[in-house]
DNA sequence: TCGATTTTTGTAATCGATTACATCTTGCGA
DNA sequence: TCGCAAGATGTAATCGATTACAAAAATCGA
């Protein structure tokens, strides 16, 4: 098997371009960058060498100079979850129209694997950071901030007076999903729970906590099972649901995943959504609506998220920040589907003597 | 609200640290990179001084010096597609290791993104290239070969000699899954499509057509409906299939996604899976266990893909590639699930008598 | 046409590291 | 103690662009 070997590529140097132009490198450089700082004439002249030999600057040589990398960090709790890969989606849209290019720092759920980010970040390899963690990475000695570049917190909030926060309203979501709940008649609510250390999860089960409350029955009557945002998780918390005697009708799940696995389990218990018990998620991705039945679910904004923080990024790197402008928060919508209906029983007992 | 500002961070350069510890620069750039190479005495008084200070190199400095970005790019064609969410995962893992960072090049299916790739590979950002997309994108004037950087094609082969191929064996399984259906007494068959441009849906009709024609009935008794490999193409499928008055009985598809479009269709119709139709998906991706009824489909060895296609990108990058390694296929597994099974419908009987 | 002013272009310093080569130390045997 | 090789360190060039400043050319009014 004989193979071509790769093309020893001769590099192109401005220093060439100048010398074909008959230039200087100076004149080279300003024509690439500086419209309107040449004369007509040789602009022509260079623009045809640059054309004839195929001259494209060298970009680290670039940035050197210009201390400017034109590259942004992405650091994600994991990549493979939809969530952040929507965002990350609308974040890309938005940094490469302006020129910006997306180094991405996939934690995959390991904490340990943040350290060679904060280095990346100390070591000026990019020109700002964007944070889906909810909190700022550090490598044991030292954290993001001290890179002094600029960091903006998209998803999960970060409480810092000096990084502006890109988020959702997820505490008012999740209480008016408890509400949402208690108005189909529901009086004794599940919680499934995401990475209980996590920012995210805090705020949902906060939102979920100031929901049953405000329903006002006088009493916190719910069950919560701790997990992490995935399928399983749901599916651990239906085992333990389809135990229990005095089951809850009403559960709300801090992601669709959990949602999911819930509802897959108990259905093959012969437990109906919604007619035995009604399940809410949480992020509207694109899957929930294809289960069965479909997912009733709150939808973020997760397109809009990641622009709106690659925005606010772009704003500070260029110091163009107002101050007004720092903190966003975008509403989610309540997709009312398939998942969730009136209570049909108004005594448990007789509930359970219909189901079985 | 007064906000701090950002903390203009004095940055220290190799000057800074060679002032503090007594000794030349060119000491110092060898204590951080050639271990052994300094007397033990002066190597602890330079890190002393390295570590009071804080200092960390300016990686774009070294890059410039050592024409050694420590980049990789990566092409895929759309990441909220599970499938190169998955893969990139892989990717990440090798190339994290090895400390080489990731740019990502997000196509999201618009062709007319790669172009920005193209230049960004030109202008020698990165140190290789990992492509998923099946060609070699270009943008207009040059293609990506012409910046001379190792490429590698992972999840979709290209036909280039000097690029080597990570792939899956997607044809053979294609085969298979024909063959598995026939073997449940199916005569009929649908096929769903994914992009019809695409490299990897090519590869798969392929061997669809050669299950065809292997099981040996001398005729080629298929439908075959066109799409993407998105959930709407299954749903769009599904509503053909219903018109037709002698409906095929093994589907398979493309991707787990329209398989998954496609049964979530056929069942609002009151249409049994698999008892009056059986599907198969193909990709294996985790939502497919959370179906109902779960998807038999095959399973790609995507994170393995990953891992596998930055090992043969970086060998390329250190030259360190032997030309038995250039291409790679790796092997599905069937993943005998709920959406199969033999076929039950009366006018099948005889059929199924000679063949069970 | 001349000189002043403006515009265009060139020269060389600079960004911050690495590294070839030169120079200085050290260690060791005679 | 001396000389020489081996080892350690320093000096300065280098990577490839941008840009401050200097110099040259063009423009313009008198």
């Amino acid at each position: 098997m004989s193979r071509k070997r790769w093309r020893s590529v001769k590099e192109i140097r401005i220093a060439d371009v100048a010398r074909l132009a008959g230039v200087s490198t100076a004149t080279v450089s300003r024509v690439l960058s500086e419209p309107g700082k040449v004369r007509q004439k040789t602009h022509d002249l260079v623009m045809e060498a640059v054309r004839h030999s195929g001259y494209i600057p060298n970009s680290t040589a670039q940035k050197l100079r210009t201390r400017r990398t034109m590259n942004v960090l992405v650091v994600a709790p994991r990549l493979t979850n939809p969530v952040f890969a929507e965002v990350l989606r609308g974040v890309d849209d938005e940094l490469t129209q302006s020129g910006y290019g997306i180094i991405i720092g996939n934690l995959d759920n390991r904490r340990e694997r943040e350290a060679r980010y904060v280095d990346l970040a100390l070591s000026r390899q990019v020109d700002g950071i964007l944070l889906l963690t909810g909190y700022i990475p550090e490598n044991g000695t030292r954290d993001m901030r001290e890179s002094g570049l600029p960091i903006v917190a998209i998803c999960a909030a970060i409480e810092d007076d000096t990084i502006p926060n890109v988020v959702v309203q997820d505490r008012e979501a999740c209480r008016r999903a408890v509400e949402y709940l208690a108005g189909l008649g529901h009086r004794r609510f599940g919680y499934i729970s995401g990475t209980p250390s996590s920012i995210i999860e805090r705020e949902r089960f906060q939102g979920f906590r100031e929901g049953i409350e405000a329903t006002g029955f006088g009493h916190t009557d719910y069950v919560r099972w701790e997990g992490t945002f995935v399928f399983s998780t749901g599916v651990a918390a239906a085992e333990s649901f389809l135990k229990m005697k005095d089951r809850p009708t009403g559960i709300f799940a801090a992601c669709d995943e959990s949602a999911i696995g819930f509802i897959k389990r108990v259905r093959e218990e012969r437990v109906r959504v919604p007619q035995d018990v009604s399940v809410i998620g949480f992020d509207g991705i694109e899957f929930a609506d294809y289960t069965e039945p479909t997912l009733t679910t709150f939808r973020q904004p997760l397109h809009e998220l990641g622009r709106a923080g690659a925005d606010v990024l772009m704003k500070l790197i260029r110091n163009q920040m107002k101050p007004e402008d720092w903190d966003v928060r975008l509403p989610l919508t309540l997709l009312e589907r398939d998942t969730t209906g009136p209570v049909l029983h108004k005594d448990y007992r007789s509930l359970r003597r219909s189901t079985i």
